[in-house]
DNA sequence: TCCCAGGCAAGGC
DNA sequence: GCCTTGCATGGG
């Protein structure tokens, strides 16, 4: 099997849990499979699966960089657990999520995505993401991959409708149009947090909080911090302060959590996740 | 049935 | 500026 012929080892399992990494919300393009996962990003995919003393990512060898890359190999998280674990509510949501890693996605696919997920849940965005790359990714031999932004600019939103999108049908159009003309999702990396804001804001679907989650997940922003439903309830224990604006909640849980905010984010989505289904 | 989901945009003040 | 409402769709 060709797509399979290289491995890489991660002894590290106390920081590097596929299941949590995949199932905290940052990625849609994934499949659970007997023993592991599928997963998939831009047009390249791998298979990862893991025991108790190691993890093991199969791909094609000219595709180990990008895999070693996508997983963000190359941070070391005990730093970054060590940093956060004083911090409040810290302790017990690195202990539910201590495998959690923040993926290195593309900015494009991100993007996309991100502006699905707006009031939406896990399961039907990922259907649509899925059905997306069906109709309109590049056929890579038993997988599609995620669509360019000229192919996406080629169809309208009675099309993404079709799909399943609901009103954001209309955004899709919008941005995929909008990136296709020109719009330089690239340039965005030399840009300060700020402005990069800004500038993703000023693209159709894409309000405060799809905007955090395409810095975090999609440029490696790792302070910004996306705050939804979830972070919101989080909040409502952290402080207890009666806060319903979200704008002011990011400030605040910004200030508390400084330079790791993103980090922090995803325990605390994962942990709080966690508490429902259990 | 109603409520909710990794919210956004538009309209009213 | 801040607050409210409508929005597609599907599952609990």
């Amino acid at each position: 099997m060709s797509d399979t012929d290289y491995r890489i080892i991660i002894r590290e399992r106390e920081d590097f849990d596929i299941g949590q990494i995949l199932e905290c919300g940052q990625t849609f393009r994934y499949r659970r499979q007997a023993d592991g996962y599928r997963v998939f990003a831009g047009d390249k995919t791998c298979t990862v699966t893991q025991s108790r003393e190691e993890a093991i990512v199969a791909c094609e060898e000219c595709d180990a960089d990008f895999w070693k890359n996508y997983f963000d190999l190359q941070t070391d998280y005990g730093v970054v657990k060590r940093s956060l674990r004083p911090l409040p509510y810290m302790e017990e949501a690195i202990a539910c999520g201590k495998g959690i890693r923040i993926l290195r996605q593309d900015h494009w696919e991100t993007l996309i995505c991100f502006i699905l997920s707006a009031n939406n849940r896990l399961p039907r965005i990922m259907g649509i993401v899925d059905r997306l790359c069906a109709r309109l990714g590049e056929d890579c031999g038993g997988y599609h991959a995620f669509p360019t932004p000229e192919r996406m600019a080629r169809e309208n939103a009675a099309f993404y409708r079709e799909l399943g999108a609901g009103y954001r049908a209309e955004y899709l159009e919008k941005t995929a149009r909008a990136v296709a003309d020109g719009f330089d999702l690239k340039k965005l990396e030399e840009a300060d947090n700020a402005s990069a804001r800004g500038a993703l804001r000023t693209l159709a679907g894409v309000g405060p909080k799809v905007a955090d989650c395409i810095l975090l997940y999609g440029y490696h922003r790792t302070e910004a911090i996306p705050v939804d439903t979830w972070i919101k309830k989080a909040y409502a224990q952290i402080c207890a302060d009666g806060c319903r604006n979200t704008e002011a909640m990011r400030r605040r849980l910004e200030e508390i959590y400084g330079s790791f905010g993103g980090f922090a984010q995803q325990y605390l989505f994962y942990y709080q996740r966690q508490k429902r289904d259990t």
